[in-house]
DNA sequence: CTGGAGGGTGAATCTTATC
DNA sequence: TGATAAGATTCACCCTCCA
C-alpha cells in the first residue's frame, strides 16, 4: 500500500481479519499467532495491538483515498465497533451503517445467544466535507423504486461461487458473496472508478468490479489466495459498456431550463399554471418566467412566493390542464428527454 | 447511581444521548420541518467527551451488575461504535449485536445516502466467565419456534403508545418501543431480576419490567421525563407469566426486488427482455432497471410506459428468451422464494 | 359503519452549480 | 470563499374528516 500515490483511489472495500480473541488467541492478517498472548496479556494489550493495525491500514487508505473517496469496511461484533470508533478518530465521516441480514446463517448450536444472522458494513467519505458518490437512482430502481434501507437481505456465499480447493474443502473461510460487493459498488463507483480491496482474499471485490467495468487495486499477503484470486479474475468477463450503466441519478441528467419548452412550443405563453389543489394560479409569460397578481419570476422562485416557503421544485409545484385534469410540468420535461432535444440524448440508452 | 450497592443488578439496559451532531435544519420534501433532536442532553463538544462520559457510565454499570448480570445498549452509528470499543476495553464480553430493523423509518429526504432504517443494540455479559441467563426457549417460541435471530424486526413507537404533553406534542424524542424492551428483558432476566435504566427517559423499560413482573430501578435527572415515567409506571399492571410468552407473532411478507436477481447473478445485466409478442424489447441493466431506446426505470414503469399503461406488473409483462422460447421473469421469482432468498426466516412484526 | 382522501410524522450527522 | 439560484427529494403508518 505505501508504494501506491496519494489521493488516487476512488473507493476502497476491506474485510479485515475478525479473528480478535479467540479465546485469548490473537492472529495477524497473515494468520500467524501474535508472540505472547497468554494469560500474562491483560485484554487491553490485545486490543491495543488490534487497535494499532487497524489504525495503520486505515490511515493508509485514507492517504490513497481521493478527497471525495469513500471507504467500506465489514466487519462483526468481534471488531467492528473498534473499526467504527477508529475511523472516526481518524477523521473519516460515517455515512451509514449497513447490516448484511445473512438468508442463510450458521444456527447457535448451544443455544445460548441469539443467532448471528448479520454482519455490519460501514460505509464512510474520506471527510466530513467529501462530495462522495452515491448512486440514490441505481440503489432506488434495484430495489423496485423505493429507497434503498440500510439492510439488505442476501444470502451466503455458497455453491459454484464458492471457491473450492482440489479437495473440494472451500478454500477461504469468509469468502464474500457477489451479490453484496455488486450492491456495495453499483451504489458508491462509477465505470472505471478506481477501486481497492486491501485484503482481496479469493478476489471477490476485484472479480465485480471487473464484471462492471471498474478499475481495481487487489492486495493480498497469503499466496495461495492471490494465485486463486488471479485466476478468478482473469476467468471474469465484464458486462457489455452499456449494460455496466447504472441508471443517472436526476442530477446528473441533461439540465433543461422552463424556457426552452415555451421556445420549442411545447408550452404556449399565456398558458395559466396551478398547483396540485388549484389553490394558487399563474400565468406562463414568452420568456419562461411566471406571474401572479403580484409577482413574477421563474417557475422555482414564484412557486416558493406563493407557498411561502424558502424554495420551491417548479417542475413538480405547476401543473397544467390536460384533458381536463392536472399535469405536473415535470411530465413536459420527460417528453422533451426522451426525444432528445436540446442536446438531450446523451443518457445511455 | 454512585449510591447503589455493587452487585447488585442482574441486567442493565441503556438508551444513552446518542451524540447526533445534526447540523441545520431538514425539510421534507413538501418543505415541512422535521423535528430533530436538539435536547441539550444530546450536545457534547467532541468526541473525547463524549467517550469519557460513556466511560464513566458503563464503569458504574459494571460495578453494580452481579457477576453473571448482562448490560444492553442501544444506539446507532453515531455513537455506537465508541460504545461498543469502551465496552471491551473495560472488560464487559459481548454476546451478540442485535439489530432493530424499524418497519417504518423515516426515509431519507434529500436521496444521499441509504435509508437509515436501524439501529443497533449491544448485549454483553459482565465479563468473559460470566455465567448469564439467556432464555433460549423463550425466545424460539416467540419465533415461531424458531431460533431468535439477530436482527429484530419491530414497529417505531407511535400512537397511543406514545407519550403527549398537554398540547400533544410528543413529550420525549426518542421514545422506544415496548415491543422492543418486552423482547430484550423476556430474553434476559427472569422474573424478580433487578433491572437498572441509567437513562429512564419516560420510563418504557420500567414499565415493562413491571409489567413482566421484574423488579426494577430507574435513573432520569430530566424532572418532566421524571414525572411521566413515575405516572407511567404507576399506571402499568403486572400480567401473569403466562401471558407475558404468548406474543402473537406474524411473519414477515415476501418481497422480493427484480434487482436482487440481478445481484445473485440470476440474470445478466444485458439480457434482452420482451413482451409476450416480442413486440417491445428492452435490456436488463445493472442495476435492475430496463431500458428502451427512450425510456428507463424498473420493470413496472418501464413495462407501464411502453404500453401507455397507468401500471404494470413487471414480473409478468416480461419475458427473456430460455431455449428458444419466451419465460416470464415472474417464473425466475419462484425459483428465488423457493431457495428462501428474501424475507425468509424473518422476524414477528 | 365503511372507505377514501388528506394531513402529520418518526434518534437525520440529508444539495449543487454558478457567479 | 461566500452569496445566490436551480432544483432534487419520502415510506409506512396513524389519525381525522367527510361522503
Amino acid at each position: 500500500m505505501r508504494m501506491l500515490p496519494t489521493g488516487s483511489v476512488d473507493c476502497v472495500f476491506a474485510d479485515p481479519p475478525y479473528n480478535l480473541q479467540l479465546r485469548g488467541e490473537l492472529r495477524r492478517p497473515d494468520d500467524s499467532v501474535v508472540d505472547g498472548v497468554d494469560e500474562a496479556w491483560d485484554r487491553f494489550t490485545d486490543f491495543a495491538e488490534y487497535d494499532a493495525f487497524t489504525r495503520a491500514w486505515l490511515g493508509e487508505c485514507r492517504r490513497l483515498l481521493k478527497k471525495d473517496g469513500t471507504l467500506w469496511v465489514i466487519g462483526a461484533y468481534h471488531n467492528i465497533f473498534r473499526i467504527g470508533a477508529i475511523l472516526q478518530d481518524l477523521g473519516f465521516w460515517i455515512l451509514n451503517d449497513v447490516i448484511w441480514r445473512k438468508s442463510n446463517p450458521m444456527p447457535n448450536f448451544r443455544g445460548r445467544r441469539f443467532t448471528n444472522a448479520h454482519e455490519t458494513l460501514i460505509w464512510a467519505a474520506r471527510g466530513q466535507e467529501s462530495r462522495y458518490r452515491f448512486n440514490y437512482q441505481a440503489m432506488k430502481t434495484l430495489n423496485d423504486d423505493i429507497q434503498m434501507r440500510s439492510d439488505w437481505f442476501i444470502p451466503l456465499c455458497t455453491g459454484p461461487e464458492r471457491m473450492r480447493n482440489e479437495h473440494g474443502l472451500k478454500l477461504h473461510p469468509t469468502q464474500k458473496p457477489e451479490a453484496l460487493l455488486h450492491r456495495v459498488l453499483l451504489a458508491s463507483t462509477n465505470q472505471d472508478d478506481v477501486v481497492l480491496d486491501p485484503f482481496a482474499g479469493t478476489g471477490t471485490t476485484l472479480a465485480v468490479a471487473k464484471r462492471l467495468r471498474r478499475r481495481f487495486i487487489g492486495i493480498e499477503r497469503h499466496p495461495a489466495y492471490a494465485e486463486a484470486a488471479i485466476g478468478r479474475v482473469r476467468r471474469t468477463r465484464p458486462v457489455s459498456a452499456e449494460a455496466a450503466v447504472a441508471e443517472p441519478t436526476k442530477r446528473e441528467a441533461q439540465r433543461i431550463p422552463f424556457g426552452s419548452l415555451v421556445e420549442q412550443g411545447l408550452i404556449a405563453p399565456g398558458t395559466r399554471l396551478y398547483d396540485r389543489h388549484r389553490r394558487v394560479s399563474a400565468m406562463v409569460g414568452p420568456d419562461g418566467s411566471v406571474s401572479t397578481a403580484d409577482t413574477r419570476g421563474s417557475i422555482h422562485k414564484v412557486g416558493a412566493l406563493v407557498q411561502n416557503a424558502p424554495s420551491c421544485n417548479g417542475w413538480t409545484f405547476w401543473h397544467f390542464e390536460r384533458d381536463g385534469g392536472l399535469v405536473p410540468l415535470d411530465e413536459l420535461r420527460t417528453q422533451v428527454n426522451g426525444r432528445g432535444v436540446n442536446g438531450a440524448g446523451s443518457l445511455p440508452a
